[in-house]
RNA sequence: GGCCCCAUGGUCAAGUGGUUAAGACACCGCCCUUUCACGGCGGCCACCCGGGUUCGAAUCCCGGUGGGGUCACCA
């Protein structure tokens, strides 16, 4: 039997990683099996519908490589997949329930006002007379109508396929809405009628549907349909206690983006979140994800997102790139940077890329070159190299001459450095050390210090140590 | 509170009755590099607690504890 799997987000604001990951799983376990991977917008609940939000969803998905065979834009045999636009339909089988008597009209006003307390509906309406309720729909009263939970000792139960067996009692069911006064369905309802016509074999979800699946199967159950495979997913969290959720603003993945996170190393990323592989590699690209996704690999308990491990995984991407596959993604970082256009941009990209997380760190790591006033002399006291300030001018004072008279490039200023060491008594590693904190003003900058002589060119250099000199 | 689920290092995690309890991130140290990083090597660090079952339990059972979810005309 062919497998169809489904990703039905609501458009109520971007998409973050949580969400993401849902999808891609589907994605994953759909391809692996030769399956269909459909997309579905559910938005049923108009009050919480924010502008842009679809589009936010499609544009997701193209960036993170998720193909959807079936869904808006792709129709098949006239299906429609957003779920406003299929109102009538779920209408026709809430009272095709009424008629079979798994569902009744309930007239109740006040249900709907949380107040505080808990419990389940009290059945108010659930034994009115064919009379009553014809006479408040004449009356014209709002309604909605309710399954009817059986009211026996029963258990509805299933297998999960990553939790296992679960069984709930009736006793412990509510009668759950399906069709809301507005005549829109709820959630619970919409999603089975819908993935029921679109033949939907396996529903990822994560776990919070877990102990309400039950009741969606008790509607599979009334209507004569086959439940569908159920596999659902632990939560990603933000720490311990609270789940990754919208608020927590980055967790967005458009933002990651502009943030200069590769899309492939996020998804990379919280694949293995939650899921992981047979064997020891972790960087897996989409089709290596296609080929070792397993519901075996699956997590029950939920994992805590670490923004430190992704910037280790995109690190890992950005490195992989081509020069000019890294000079693509890197120039728009790059333009924010005061130093964009002033120098030689192949040279510096061929010194950032092996030493960036992220893109969005290209500015702050290369603005030395135009950011050089009152830096901390305190740099120039390093341990290892045993210098202080007071050696430091006298390095600089000894190698301002030497560099006059160097060819500028690099294995000349290296080579005229390292010949001045001995002659000072100092190891090579002290006068590098001085000249780079000079010329860069930092304790980490992209290249040693010939190279960042080089990048900033003789004149540049020069008047730098001078300066340094004046406030040692 | 009722019901459902979960529990291995700081984090991601392997592990399905017998293992020196993998691996990765982070952290620390050493090495490499005529310089910062990168890289290489090594180190630190874990089976929530209590009872069973068993020759033997991280693994199976029960009970605690802790955490999450759910109990909406939200999804």
């Amino acid at each position: 039997m062919e497998v169809r799997t489904r990703f039905a987000p609501s458009p109520t604001g971007f998409m973050h990683v949580g969400n993401l990951r849902t999808g891609l799983y589907a994605y994953l376990f759909a391809k692996q099996h030769g399956g269909t991977f459909i997309l579905r917008i559910e938005d049923t609940d108009q009050g919480r519908y924010v502008e842009g939000a679809t589009d936010a969803i499609f544009r997701t998905l193209k960036m993170a490589g998720i193909d959807y065979d079936e869904g808006p834009g792709k129709e098949k045999e006239g299906m429609i997949y957003v779920q406003s636009q299929r109102k009538a339909l779920y209408k026709k089988y809430a009272l095709e329930l009424v008629e079979k008597g798994h569902a009744y009209y309930c007239f109740c006003q006040d249900r709907h006002v949380k107040d505080g307390g808990v419990g389940k509906y009290d059945k108010k309406c659930a034994h009115l007379s064919r009379e009553e309720v014809q006479a408040h729909l004449d009356n014209g009263d709002p309604y909605v109508i309710r399954m009817r939970v059986p009211e026996t000792d029963g258990v509805s139960e299933y297998d999960d396929m990553v939790y296992g067996h679960i069984a709930v009692a009736y006793k412990d069911m509510d009668d759950m809405i399906m069709l809301k006064s507005d005549g829109m369905p709820t959630y619970n309802f919409a999603n089975v009628i819908d993935d029921h016509s679109m033949n939907i074999t396996h529903i990822l979800r994560g776990n919070e549907y877990l102990s309400s699946t039950p009741q969606y199967n008790l509607l599979y159950d009334f209507f004569g349909w086959q439940r569908p495979q159920y596999i659902h997913l632990a939560p990603i969290m933000r720490d311990h206690e609270h789940k990754l959720s919208k608020r927590y603003g980055d967790a967005n993945f458009e933002d990651f983006v502009s943030k200069g996170y590769l899309p492939e190393a996020i998804v990379n990323y919280i694949a293995l979140l939650g899921w992981s592989p047979k064997g020891n590699q972790e960087k897996l690209s989409m089709s290596d994800l296609i080929e070792q996704f397993s519901i075996d690999g699956l997590s029950q308990s939920p994992s805590i997102f670490d923004p430190v491990k992704m910037r280790w995984l995109n690190k890992e991407y950005i490195t992989a790139l081509s020069p000019e596959a890294f000079a693509e993604a890197a120039r728009p970082f790059f333009a924010k940077s005061k130093a964009y256009g002033k120098y030689d941009e192949e040279l510096i990209f061929k010194l950032l890329q092996p030493r960036l997380e992220t893109l969005g760190d290209i500015p702050e790591m290369i603005d030395f070159v135009e950011e050089w006033d009152g830096y901390d002399l305190e740099l120039f006291v390093h341990q290892k190299n045993k210098t202080d300030k007071d050696l430091a001018k006298t390095i600089l004072t000894a190698a301002l001459p030497v560099l006059e008279n160097t060819p500028w490039d690099n294995d000349s200023i290296l080579g005229a450095l390292s010949e001045l060491a001995p002659t000072l008594g100092v190891k090579k590693g002290a006068v590098l050390w001085c000249v780079r904190i000079a010329i860069a003003g930092r304790a980490v900058t992209p290249g040693g210090a010939s190279e960042m002589a080089v990048l900033l060119g003789k004149e540049t250099s020069l008047s730098r140590i001078k300066g340094s000199i004046v406030r040692l």
